[in-house]
DNA sequence: CCAAAATATGGTCAAATGACCTTTTTTCCC
DNA sequence: GGGAAAAAAGGTCATTTGACCATATTTTGG
């Protein structure tokens, strides 16, 4: 996958040998519109990364209510952590919501990888500091912001995400009723 | 401090050399009440791990309320992850609830251990695996649930925090205003 | 290209929530 | 122990939000 490449090679300094090796381990896998990677109750036996296409991660509320955790779009990772790490039943969903492709690693593999390969153990660390970030940061805006305000945070974080995803799913990532958001959008229209 | 060592040993197979070497790289700290650790723009140098008392992290939004990221009693750890990890000025808070003990590691010497100590690595990272799981658990409850779902899951999880907390600060947490929290309990008293 | 499904918008209304304020109670620390 | 400060509770009211409904628009996949 010319996409997985070009991705390690600005990000690491594995050589062609290292990174082809990488990629000899990886499941490709096509997935559908709606076609689903991981169902809550199952295991998450792959790290996931997306070459083509846009993913999400969702929980599901006591209500049945859905909420999206995550937008995974090409050349991101995405993965249930908890299921993954120990290989126990995930609380969460994954699924398409354009048509995509993607990369599997089975644990087993990957964890070889990360021990044999420096490059890849110091790119996961970063990925993960990353992400403890972004969940901080993302509590806080849900703590802290007006509907308003974490739209407009969403726009500025993800303004290539805007034209891609169903409103519905940017409420749900939100917090916020799809109502609330209809009524946001036609404000900023009148101004 | 016994504390420490105790929570080592419960968790790692850590020997004694080993633990009496990691305490020996850290520095006790004593905390009052209100006492800061971290502040905004300061860069966070250490590991924290609380033996006695009780931390909170906070975070501060735009029309310049604070808010609760964290309660780090004794036996827990704490820190701003992405000042740490790049030693960058953070963007949280860190200050003492109660009369408070902290060890503190400076990241070169704690860097140092963990390429020492394999166990203290294989903790470090059952720690991360949790506090992210922990952390997508709060985003979802902060999308989804009702202020009184997010109550009582926080009685659930922190039973033993209850009454060591003014309300505010748990209304902070939950990410509702103080108004509401008492309503909730009012209504629970007259069950 | 077309029918069906998904998505977005709009209207109305009740309820929940927060802002602002005062009063009561508890805690702190000298 | 006592005075000051902090915390909790209570009252009132305007506003925001979501639920529920119908309708318009767009997209999808065969």
């Amino acid at each position: 996958m010319d996409e997985f490449e070009q991705y390690l090679r600005t990000r690491t300094d594995l050589n062609d040998g290292d990174i082809n090796y990488i990629l000899s381990l990886a499941i490709h896998k096509h997935l559908r519109r709606n076609e689903f990677l991981l169902r809550e109750g199952e295991v998450c036996r792959y790290k996931i990364f997306v070459t083509k296409g846009l993913l999400r991660t969702f929980g599901t509320a006591a209500d049945g209510s859905e909420h999206v955790l995550q937008f995974a779009p090409e050349h991101s990772w995405t993965l249930d952590v908890e299921s993954y790490d120990r290989q126990q039943p995930a609380h969460s969903n994954i699924a398409a919501i354009e048509t995509s492709e993607v990369l599997l690693w089975p644990k087993t593999d990957f964890d070889n990888l990360l021990s044999t390969l420096p490059q890849l153990k110091d790119l996961s660390l970063q990925l993960i500091s990353r992400n403890i970030y972004n969940s901080r940061q993302r509590i806080l805006t849900a703590l802290s912001a007006t509907p308003e305000e974490k739209y407009q945070e969403f726009i500025q974080s993800f303004p290539n995400l805007l034209t891609r995803l169903p409103l519905h799913m940017i409420a749900s990532y939100l917090g916020i009723s799809i109502k609330t958001l209809t009524r946001i959008r036609q404000a900023q229209l009148r101004r």
